[in-house]
DNA sequence: CCCTGATTCGC
DNA sequence: GCGAATCAGG
């Protein structure tokens, strides 16, 4: 495989929008992670700096345990004469690092303030809440679109058309993101069986 | 162990 | 230019 214009275009456009190299060699099918991020450095985008992203560049120096090569390029910026405007339509696919979709309706109805799985009597407020915060980032993916190693955990009613699942990274192994995770595995305390 | 991007360097 | 190997970190 080889950067066909349209390969390096779809490159440019995920990093643009935040994808992992990873994701997106994925997506191009036929390289690696490292060829993606070899030909992001080639294309000097390195810098994922979008809009009001801090291009905080900490001066990490003496990493060369094998030899020092002092890369002595003035590279001072690349404007980058792009004018082409990224086009924002569909917001239900926002990423989440530059554009906060501000006042967020509550997800959860005051009527139905169990969200999905079962009795979790009593979890952590904490985690609860670190829960109803991360289902503002989550990805709100559809059920196709999950997979290994995005969060399966369900949000809203199935019925409704507010039901998607949060997509987000999930915790090694588990099934669920590290807020989700939370709450789904209960330290199994007050797992008392009522005698019936 | 899973992942991330960054860098080097032989090709 | 390319990208595997490696590095450095989470």
């Amino acid at each position: 495989m080889s950067w066909t214009d349209e390969r390096v275009e779809l490159l440019k456009k995920m990093w643009a929008e935040g994808q992992s190299a990873s994701q997106i060699a994925k997506e191009l099918g036929g390289v690696t992670r490292n060829a993606v991020i070899g030909k992001v450095h080639r294309l000097g985008l390195s810098n994922r700096t979008g809009a009001g992203a801090p291009a905080a560049a900490p001066a990490k120096e003496a990493k060369a345990p094998k030899e020092v090569k002092p890369k002595a390029a003035p590279k001072p910026a690349e404007p980058e004469p792009e004018a082409k405007p990224r086009e924002p339509a569909v917001p239900a696919a926002a990423e989440t690092r530059s554009a906060p979709p501000a006042t967020r309706k509550q997800i959860i109805p005051a009527g139905q303030p169990l969200p999905p799985q079962p009795s979790a009597n009593e979890i952590s407020p904490e985690a609860l809440a670190k829960v109803s915060e991360v289902e503002k980032k989550a990805k709100k993916l559809t059920l196709m679109e999950l997979t290994e190693r995005t969060c399966k955990w369900p949000v809203g009613d199935p019925a409704t058309e507010d039901f998607w699942f949060c997509g987000l990274p999930v915790q090694q192994g588990k099934p669920y993101c590290d807020a989700h995770v939370g709450v789904a595995f209960q330290p199994m305390s007050s797992r008392r069986d009522r005698r019936r």
